[in-house]
DNA sequence: TTTATTCATTGTATGTTTACGATAAGTGTT
DNA sequence: AACACTTATCGTAAACATACAATGAATAAA
């Protein structure tokens, strides 16, 4: 029993969840960051920035791919990949109405 | 070696992903959401309302309280959580900053 | 056609997360 | 003191995540 139970939450949080698991980890949010200062960047390129194996990496791409926050070209004997913009544009506006959902019940002074 | 290799990053990328990974799931979501529209909420009010076994509300609980997200007062048997809205604020901060750091490269058209 | 380059995938090891039931530890009640 | 109530923690199990070396597959260069 492993498995996020999704069934059992909204579709909303189950899809900002993902999101956020994406964004839960050093180097995913340094492909992320590298992706949006540069038009596209090969694997070879990424695995010199980020202190880690090339597989290792690779499998970060993946997670990234697979949720559609950066999308592969293949060109030649090697891959580009580019940020995609509109995906990473959906979450920091899910944290924004969440934000927004939450901060106008906020108190003047905190408990602890 | 699965734990993600934090001397390897910047500071900022290892605090962001670490609040990252507490939004990953949907209940810990519900629980900030509950707590931002009620000044306290008792552990069996949040088990009433989340779809998941006591025992496991409490270990959400729990990570929320490691990362200093919420805060807990013993009142009697019971135990009252409340938000702790100046940590959820650095981290719409953080995600504000990180969203300004890319957005203003934004092209015009997506690649896929 | 070999050889080198680039990158994804596979195999493997280990640590972490999710989840529940059961139990313990505390408080309040009778 | 005995009982019920609330909650944290322990024990357990399965799935998932992290990481690297090695291998495979495809392109480019010699």
């Amino acid at each position: 029993m492993a498995k996020i139970q999704k069934d059992l939450f909204s579709k909303k949080d189950v899809e900002y969840a993902a999101l956020s698991k994406c964004l839960a980890h050093p180097a995913r949010l340094m492909i992320l960051d590298i992706l949006s200062k540069h038009k596209d960047r090969t694997c070879k390129e990424l695995v010199f920035d980020i202190p880690l194996s090339q597989s290792t990496v690779s499998k970060h791409l993946n997670d990234l791919l697979a949720i559609g926050l950066i999308c592969r070209k293949v060109s030649g004997a090697q891959s580009l990949y580019t940020l995609e913009w509109n995906k990473l544009t959906r979450f920091f506006e899910l944290t924004n109405r969440l934000s927004k959902g939450m901060m106008p019940h906020r108190p003047k002074r905190n408990c602890c």
